[in-house]
DNA sequence: CGTTGTGTTAACCCCGTGTGAAACTCGTCC
DNA sequence: GGACGAGTTTCACACGGGGTTAACACAACG
C-alpha cells in the first residue's frame, strides 16, 4: 500500500523532493477547506499532513489542523512550515501539530522530519516503490510483486527488472543493458541478457511474460505492448 | 517544582539561551557517561535532554540516547542537535530521540521545540517493546522471547535483532548493519555480521530460524518471507 | 584464574551466474 | 513456397564467489 500525505496549500520546490525522497505520495489541497480535502482522502486515511504555513493565512492553517484533529478517521502526523517570525504563534497550540520546519526549507531537514514522524507513527511501510501495471517492486525490501503474488528474484534478475520498469516503454539493446545493470566495464556475452531475460519471464508467469518483449535486431523493452508505428 | 534538563557535552550560547527562555534548568554533563549523568539526575528524573551530537563524537551520542532510553526512570524527550551533513544519519535511528535542531543553532526554534515536546511528553511514548509474530522483544528489561521461550541474548546479539525487528521486511547492507548497530566505521570484518547473524538464528531456534533472511549479495532482512503490500 | 562476550580467520559448501551449443522462429531471397 | 541464415529461445553444466560454519584469539569482568 502505498502513502498519501496531505499537502496544503502546493507541493512545490524542495517540498515534493523530500516528499519524493521519503517514497510517499502527495495530495495537493489548495485551499484547506474541509470539503477539498476530504475529497482527496484514500482509503485508509492519509499517512500524515504537510501544511505551510507559510504561505496561508496563519490562523486558517490551525483551523485546518484542528479540524484533522477531530475528524473521525485521524490523520497521520502534521508537519507545519513556517516562517521564523512565525515561532511564537506556535507556542501553546503544541498540541495542533506534530512537529515543524522552519523556512527557507531544506529537502533533507523535511525529509528526515517526515520519516521521522511517518516512522514513530508505527508507519513501516514508507519506502520507494517502482509500481507498473501488476508489478510493484519495493526497493528497499527487496521484494517484487506480479499481481500481489511475491516473486523470488535472484540478485540479478531483481537489478535487471528495477532497470527496465524503471524505464518503461524504452527500448535497451543487450550492449545498453549488460553496461548499465551489470557494470560499466563488464565484459561478457551479449547471450547473457536474453538467458535473464528467460528467467525473468518464467518468474513472472505466463500471463505476464509479455511484459518484457522482444525487439527483433534491436533488444528488448518493458512495459504493456503498444501499437505499432504509433510511437 | 523546577524542571531540570541534562545537557551534553555543554550548556553555551544559544542553547543557554534557549533553556532560560523555556524555564528550565540545565544540568551539564561534559562526557556523557552514564555515570556522570546520573549523579547530576534529580529526585524526580530529568525532565528532557539536549544532546549536541555536532559537537560530541556521534556513535557517542547515539550510546548516550540508547543508554538514556534504556535506564529504570524514563529521562523525558531527548533533543538532538546536529549538523545538516549529520542528518542522514538519523535514518533507522528514530526511536533514540524525539526531536532535532538543524546548526547553526537559533535561540527561537531550540526553544520552541523544547516547549513542543516538553509540553506533548506523556501524550506520546516510545514503544517499550517490539513485538512482531513470535518473537517479542522489551526494549526496558532487555529480554526476548520467541514463542513464550525466553531467549538468553548477549548485548550485541540483543541490539542487532532489535535493530532488525524494528525494521522489519528492510534489506539492510553488512556495511550498513555494523554502522547502525554497532555504531563505528568498520574496517574490514563484514564477517562479522554473518557471525553474529548466525548466532541469533541458533537462540532463535530451528523453527524461527528463517525470521532473519539472507538476500544473497545484498545482505540480511527479518521477517516472515510472505507477501507484502504490493496491492 | 575461569568465564563470558565479541571479533577474526579459514575451510567448506552451495547457489547464482555465465557460457556454449542445440532447437527454434522469423524474415528474406531466389 | 521452400531454402537459407540471422536472430532468439531454451537447456544443461561448470565455475566462482558469497554465505555458512566451526574453531580460535583476545579483551572484559568477576
Amino acid at each position: 500500500m502505498i502513502d498519501v500525505v496531505l499537502c496544503v496549500p502546493s507541493c512545490e520546490g524542495p517540498i515534493r523532493k523530500a516528499l519524493e525522497v521519503t517514497g510517499v505520495t502527495p495530495a495537493v489541497a489548495s485551499t484547506g477547506r474541509l470539503a477539498e480535502v476530504s475529497a482527496l482522502e484514500p482509503a485508509g486515511g492519509f499517512a500524515g499532513a504537510v501544511i505551510n504555513a507559510a504561505g496561508f493565512p496563519f490562523t486558517e492553517a490551525m483551523n485546518l489542523c484542528r479540524q484533522l484533529r477531530h475528524r473521525s478517521t485521524p490523520v497521520g502526523p502534521i508537519i507545519l512550515l513556517v516562517d521564523h517570525y512565525q515561532l511564537d504563534d506556535l507556542t501553546f497550540r503544541e498540541d495542533l501539530f506534530d512537529d515543524f520546519v522552519v523556512g527557507p526549507f531544506d529537502v533533507s531537514e523535511l525529509a528526515t522530519r517526515l520519516r521521522h514522524r511517518l516512522r514513530r507513527a508505527g508507519n513501516e511501510s514508507v519506502a520507494a516503490r517502482v509500481v507498473h501495471g501488476d508489478l510493484a517492486m519495493n526497493l528497499e525490501t527487496y521484494q517484487a510483486t506480479i499481481a500481489g503474488r511475491v516473486m523470488d528474484l535472484t540478485y540479478m534478475e531483481y537489478e535487471l527488472l528495477r532497470f527496465l520498469a524503471t524505464n518503461p516503454q524504452r527500448v535497451f539493446t543487450r550492449e545498453t543493458l549488460l553496461s548499465r545493470v551489470w557494470g560499466y566495464e563488464y565484459y561478457g556475452g551479449a547471450r547473457t541478457v536474453d538467458v535473464h531475460v528467460r528467467r525473468l519471464r518464467a518468474k513472472l508467469g505466463e500471463e505476464h511474460a509479455h511484459l518484457i518483449q522482444t525487439v527483433r535486431s534491436v533488444g528488448y523493452r518493458f512495459g504493456v505492448p503498444e501499437r505499432e508505428g504509433g510511437d
